[in-house]
DNA sequence: TTAAGATAGTCTCATTTGCAACCATCTAAA
DNA sequence: TTTAGATGGTTGCAAATGAGACTATCTTAA
């Protein structure tokens, strides 16, 4: 007789725990800032990334549904936090960025965030961080989450 | 100046990833079965344990608020999948079980389902496999995501 | 016994989000 | 060219879900 431990099950792990730890960071970037799951996507594309970038490109890298995005890109511009410009070479698409404000927002708000994900992997050693995020890897580049080589070149179009 | 590169963020890349492996998994219970996220764990929490148990103890240990355990509850038992007696002993809460049906369909789907869960965890070895759980564990602990011998004893009561 | 507070479950409401239709624009092939 | 299909982005709609009010019931203490 099959039986299945929920406790034990990967997936339903995974779940609950991506739950609680958006939870935990929420309380950053929700309460302090007003800003949800997808905007707060939005904002970290665009931080990172020191050019310009489409809707769709963030899209496909955060792997959240466009018209999330599009949303998320409505309500930050009305925030002034990020600014779009016409893309002379392709006028369907804008091209994204943060505005001064976004980009003081961003600077205030990655700090606190990576201290609680510090806090949140403490529990683990220096190695026992480094094996787990060498395993995740490994679990998303199956699932192709992340980039091979080849897929790089293809998300340079985007 | 702070940068945080979003496919290194932990936080980022577990919800990605449960998302992933939900939509994975839900092929197998939605599709097949019609059976969403929370039906799928009343039905899972239910198959688990021999003993009959209330809407509130699914809802505590599957971390699922409890109106939307009460909506898997009133669909499944239109489905006659599970089914409620009354609790004599406190009158504001039913004893739940799985139906005849229920079983049936509880014994089609787990093996089901862990075949998914090796098939994603295939890229692992078997040692990592075992790593990753355990580093999963301890960060579970460190939330308290998981019953300590102490939470367990308290968790017997719902 | 009574009253205050806790708890189980349901229901209504508001929010979020995915889907899909839609428009504008681009690309490629006839 | 012209036309068919692909793509970027927006929006209306419907489904899912959490918050919280509400009823019924239980518990505890005055």
């Amino acid at each position: 007789m099959a039986k299945l431990d929920l406790f034990k099950f990967v997936p339903f792990r995974l779940n609950r725990l991506a739950a609680e730890v958006s939870a935990a960071l929420s309380s950053e970037y929700q309460a302090r800032y007003g800003l949800d799951i997808p905007e707060w996507r939005v904002i970290a594309t665009l931080g990172f990334r020191n050019d310009a970038c489409s809707a769709q490109y963030i899209a496909h890298c955060t792997r959240t549904h466009k018209s999330t995005i599009s949303r998320a890109v409505t309500a930050l511009m009305t925030r002034d936090l990020i600014e779009r410009v016409e893309n002379a070479s392709d006028r369907r698409e804008f091209r994204l960025r943060l505005t001064q404000r976004g980009h003081a927002l961003y600077e205030e708000l990655i700090p606190r965030l990576l201290r609680k994900e510090r806090e949140i992997l403490s529990c683990l050693s220096a190695q026992e961080r480094k094996d787990f995020a060498g395993l995740l890897g490994k679990i998303e580049a199956s699932l192709e989450l992340v980039q091979t080589s080849k897929a790089a070149s293809e998300t340079e179009a985007y």
